[in-house]
DNA sequence: ATTTGTGCAAATCGTTTGCATCTGA
DNA sequence: TCAGATGCAAACGATTTGCACAAAT
């Protein structure tokens, strides 16, 4: 399986990378196919990425593969339940999708949609109240929300 | 413009709460109707509420006024414009509307949809990342993940 | 009288699903 | 071979909008 995509368009996909992104699929139980690892390819060739179903599929297409939007969804959907991918919740219209799996918060651009890490340390909290009785913490979300300087 | 709603069905407002959810309906420019007036009684009655338009929907319905549901809508994007309300974002399927506007954060409990405030006080931050050049840091969202326990 | 709000149904947007067809193991 | 993946289009749920009618100033 490699990533040529037809006579004029292939990604350059080094054989080490390839064999990484293959072992991470196949240690979810996932099959590899074409599609699944372009979008593999895509989403972790350059560190962390936060991403849109929508700009994915764009950027696939791009490349030169036509997935369906459908697919992309269904993709990113077994990712996270895989625990490749993290979900950020910052805006109720869309899901961005996280490649960073370490413990970080966000600030977030409102007027472009764009989501910027920050690292857990950039950020000291002395003091957090202990979850209701019955209940575990699951997670703290920070989202740090920035807006263009007005002054 | 009173809420009683039908021959068998009216709401007890007293005539301070009437003239105070007026002042402050007036002051953000807007009319008395009869739907907005029972959608902010229903908000502001008890102090801070944490809702979902579907939620305030059914339950004006239950108290006898059948508004639509795009007038829900519309109504809470009014407010909202008009800062007596706030929109918490902590699910990418539905929009929470706040009630409390002071500074606080909260507590999810994913398996219930339920949202719980947390005062400011309750979480310190001793430091805290400076916006990126050319922004301002417009708010801080907190929000604990809550789970039931396992154990 | 004029402006603004309302209800309804249709439209929209992001996301999911059903199903017939392909493909990797 | 055959479970699992894909594409397409239809289905979906939350939210918004267009328009004719009603109510507030």
């Amino acid at each position: 399986m490699t990533l040529e995509i037809s006579a004029d368009k292939s990604i350059n996909v080094s054989p080490e990378q390839e064999r990484a992104l293959e072992q991470r699929l196949r240690a979810a139980g996932m099959r590899m196919t074409r599609p699944r690892m372009l979008l593999a390819f895509l989403l972790f060739r350059h560190g962390d990425r936060h991403l849109t179903a929508e700009r994915l599929y764009e950027e696939a297409k791009g490349e030169g593969l036509a997935v369906s939007l459908a697919t992309v969804y269904n993709t990113l959907n077994q990712f996270l339940d895989a625990g490749l991918l993290r979900q950020v919740v910052v805006d109720s219209t869309r899901s961005y999708f996280d490649t960073n799996l370490g413990g970080h918060h966000h600030f977030f651009v409102e007027s472009t949609g764009e989501l910027i890490d920050v690292p857990s340390k950039a950020i000291q909290i002395s003091d957090l109240p202990k979850a209701p009785e019955g209940f575990d913490m699951s997670g703290v979300d920070i989202v740090l929300r920035l807006t263009p300087k007005t002054a």
